[in-house]
DNA sequence: TTGATTCGATGACGATTGTCATCTAATAAT
DNA sequence: ATTATTAGATGACAATCGTCATCGAATCAA
């Protein structure tokens, strides 16, 4: 087992990676911190010497997800109706541990800690000031609340078909 | 204290009542058996009388929800726009405990049993199919979207300014 | 009135989980 | 080369929490 500090920098990623995908599909409290460090090839023994508690991993799992997304956007965003279709598309919908951090936690995120929600406000803005480039403000915040809102809607339904017309009729009242 | 079973009765309905508000406030998870049955003005020891789990006790908990909605609707359903006018008021905003179950819950319940997500699809149908009589489906699919999606990102911000420009955005989105 | 039920209280148990102490081995510093 | 650091493993601890056992007291059936 290598000790160097450049794998320290890798354990690193590799926790903050599983902790992002892990939370997203099951919730910050339905994963425990020996799960993450499992899932990264670690045991748990090792999470204090990289993060000091479990509320500040999922701080930086998300402030990463975030950078991530900012430095390679993996949706398109010509425009506010070329984001939307891609957003509410089933694979989205399926792949909740990868997707979009607000339809997936966004529930519990509301109770969250103060450090951690000025992260996710940052975000929020920056998604807003993103999509208002090619249209309205006001198109812009209602879009994409539309959008977060029927991800989860349609996650929570129990089948498909209804699912399908939740994401579809947000599309279809998108414009997309 | 009176053990008839008409005080059986009112405590069932305390403790509903009682779990109903400190779910949506704090989370599922966020909530002991313990304090729903202090809130109801009952010990931990009685609720096995109630609901044989916890999980019991959530599901019906949204289901009593569901009906006195159904049974006495708190926002007027006049229209689609002076419904999402209602809806997206900071009033709603503060009453997390009282207000929308799926904006408040909603990330948690993707991952509730079958047996929940069956009693959660039923509403949101009923909520859609009660907003589609004044307007066309996708328009009422879209819009509550937006509104579930815009209160939720609204309770996220962590600054009123930003908060009131969430909601006052997608009210406007919606002409509302 | 008497006996059977049962609501609700007290108390405890077992499982889970976040965190820390300690040990080891490999790396970095001198 | 020798020493000091430190990433990461093993193991344990304390706290939390859902659930159940048991008991007392009040109600309902007879």
């Amino acid at each position: 087992m290598a000790k160097s500090r450049q794998h320290k920098a890798e354990s690193r990623k590799a926790i903050l990676d599983s902790a992002a995908r892990l939370f997203r599909e099951r919730g910050v409290e339905g994963v425990t911190v020996a799960e993450v460090m499992q899932d990264a090839g670690l045991t748990h023994g090792g999470f204090p010497r990289h993060f000091s508690s479990k509320q500040e991993l999922v701080t930086e799992a998300l402030a990463a997800v975030f950078q991530a997304n900012q430095d390679a956007p993996i949706l398109p965003t010509d425009s506010l109706q070329v984001f939307a279709a891609a957003y509410l598309r089933p694979q989205h919908r399926e792949a909740v541990g990868r997707g979009c951090a607000f339809a997936a936690l966004g529930s519990e995120l509301v109770r969250a800690p103060d450090h951690t929600r000025a992260t996710l406000t940052a975000e929020i803005r920056r998604q807003i000031d993103e999509l208002a480039k090619t249209t309205s403000r006001e198109q812009a915040i209602g879009a994409w609340s539309a959008m977060v809102g029927a991800m989860m809607l349609a996650r929570i339904a129990d089948n498909e078909a209804f699912s399908d017309e939740i994401l579809n009729g947000t599309k279809a009242f998108l414009g997309a």
